[in-house]
DNA sequence: ATGAAAGCGCTAACAT
DNA sequence: ATGTTAGCGCTTTCAT
């Protein structure tokens, strides 16, 4: 493998002229530069990147912590994201992680063997010790699409989205409305509260069977959920799924019934994922701001790890509500 | 930043006893070495990647080439990939990569400045450089879901499942079958040649004027395209779409027109993506044992790198015709 | 069984 | 403007 001493040696000159060009710093004859150049043109020679990590005790290497069953919605926003911070000039490492302990853990210690510049967290982590070490080494972090005590978060008012979901549903005349909601993140809960308070406003009795269970965020749940729901008799007029996914599923599993969305039941469903525009029926769901959350989570990072505009705070961007064909007057 | 120095002072012994524990290295008092784990335990310390990648010549960390607009097979594909490496006790590392020169010629680079243990390909990169660069170095790599030269591949008989939908189609009556292809890789060369070959074996002129290109494997092409031929007159009764995501937006669009699919026209896709079980209508496609894909290519690249089994070759695995709501006897 | 010392490839402080 | 040198954190000879 070629390196800088090669080089320096190749020109006659020392690695550390060699190693001020590479960096493009001052004080280095024009053209001994271009000599230089030029020869690492040819030789096509690249500096070490552990090495260089090791002297500098920086990476340009920002993490992105998401969970191995990343879901539709995630995996726009990282590519997003990712993209983003390669224009800042950030190499990216993805950092899976599933819902146990041992893989959290797995995932500190891989933060701790990388000397990350910073990283983005689109999944909750439970365990403390994750943040303790967070702030012993005081590492810049943003979280994405949920918030965690003072670090600084992009999202959306979750809550709010899902009371206006429900209130859309309300406004056709809809007062039988379940719920199907999944395993246990704060997004989770504040769609569910949204859900409850909307009915609660609207006069609609809390009733805790309308609310459904997935176990994961995927289509398979969605129609294994709705298939239960079923056979619990038809008793509801809407769905609000928690994602589109399950609200995907969900229609699926309505139609191989025989009951027609939105004729006889709406759905609506929560991200607007890309291929929400595209089913049969298109969905109608709440739109997240996708691009621009991706793209504030990686400024915001930015500029923690530059230190210009030091300001750790969350933003709140705004959602929307997406009517397309799933929902319509309750029949 | 605590470091291997400091567990040692901390248990009064050298650094180099403190690192033959963490390797798990012999000619270690026994006591000793449960001294030195259980302050390891305690301190929470974890080795410097960069310096052991240093000394080491190696990083244990595994590349997997993708282009950034990876779609939902790749998706699935790499997710896959990821499990079993780590597994093996890899990191990966994603590269990702456009379709240009620049980028190409970014992760070339990339390549250099890690010490990647070896490579995934799953995104077919043109520049030869490249190439030239793994010959010299020898660096493991193996391709899936395509071939170059005489790099191992793991991967389906495109061209022969390709003449197997084809054929489908025509067994339930079709002659008229409009074909939807994009980009410029293998496979899709491969799928239209199995296209026009199958085509030629039911005895149907080959017509150009059926193929219709889009510029992405994306839904949104697929509809674009889709509205493209119905400009055109419907004088087609099937359409054999490259890619699952094509087929569901061209789907999409026919429906927006008022044709209903499978009535009125077949639509088949390819790769049999997640949601093509959950599209209504259900989608017939050609299914891709993308689970096997994406193991064996872990597999046979921890095999290359570990120099056991150094049988450096191709894979071809069985595809399937999964029929199901999608296609129906010609109207 | 253990420690001292060299060195992986690079950058930066200090000389010149 | 350029070179010399030390050192980033670790592993691995080579002594002992």
């Amino acid at each position: 493998m070629i390196g800088i001493k090669d080089i320096a040696k190749k020109v006659g000159m020392s690695p550390a002229t060699v190693s001020r060009v590479i960096n493009g710093k001052k004080h280095v004859n024009p053209q001994r530069r271009e000599q230089i150049l030029k020869l690492i043109e040819e030789t096509g020679y690249v500096p070490n990147k552990a090495a260089r990590s090791m002297v500098l005790q920086r990476s340009y290497t920002v993490g992105i912590v998401i969970p191995t069953t990343f879901n539709i919605f995630q995996r726009q926003l990282f590519s997003i994201m990712e993209k983003r911070l390669e224009s800042f000039g950030y190499y990216t490492l993805f950092l899976f992680v599933n819902f146990n302990t041992e893989s959290e853990t797995e995932c500190l210690n891989r933060l701790k063997a990388e000397k990350l510049d910073g990283f983005i967290m689109i999944h909750e982590i439970k365990s403390p010790y994750f943040y303790e070490y967070l702030e012993s080494v005081n590492l810049p972090v943003v979280t994405a699409t949920f918030r965690y005590g003072s670090i600084p978060g992009i999202h959306v008012d979750e809550e709010k989205a899902a009371f206006e979901a429900i209130n859309h549903l309300v406004n056709l005349g809809h007062r039988k409305i379940n719920l199907l909601v999944g395993g246990d993140f704060s997004f989770s809960k504040q769609r569910m509260e949204g859900y409850y308070k909307a009915l609660g406003a609207a006069g609609i009795e809390r009733d805790e069977r309308r609310v459904f269970l997935a176990r994961q965020y995927t289509m398979e749940y969605g129609i294994n959920a709705m298939r239960e729901m079923l056979l619990r008799g038809r008793d509801f007029t809407a769905l609000f799924a928690a994602t589109d996914e399950l609200a995907i599923g969900a229609i699926r599993a309505l139609r191989d019934e025989g009951v027609r969305v939105p004729e006889d039941v709406s759905v609506i469903g929560f991200d607007d994922i890309e291929i929400a525009n595209y089913t049969v029926p298109r969905l109608t769901t709440i739109h997240q701001p996708i691009t621009e959350i991706g793209e504030e989570t990686a400024l915001a990072l930015h500029r923690q790890i530059n230190g210009s505009n030091p300001v750790k705070q969350d933003r709140t961007l705004s959602y929307q509500l997406s009517i397309r064909e799933s929902t319509a007057r309750v029949p």
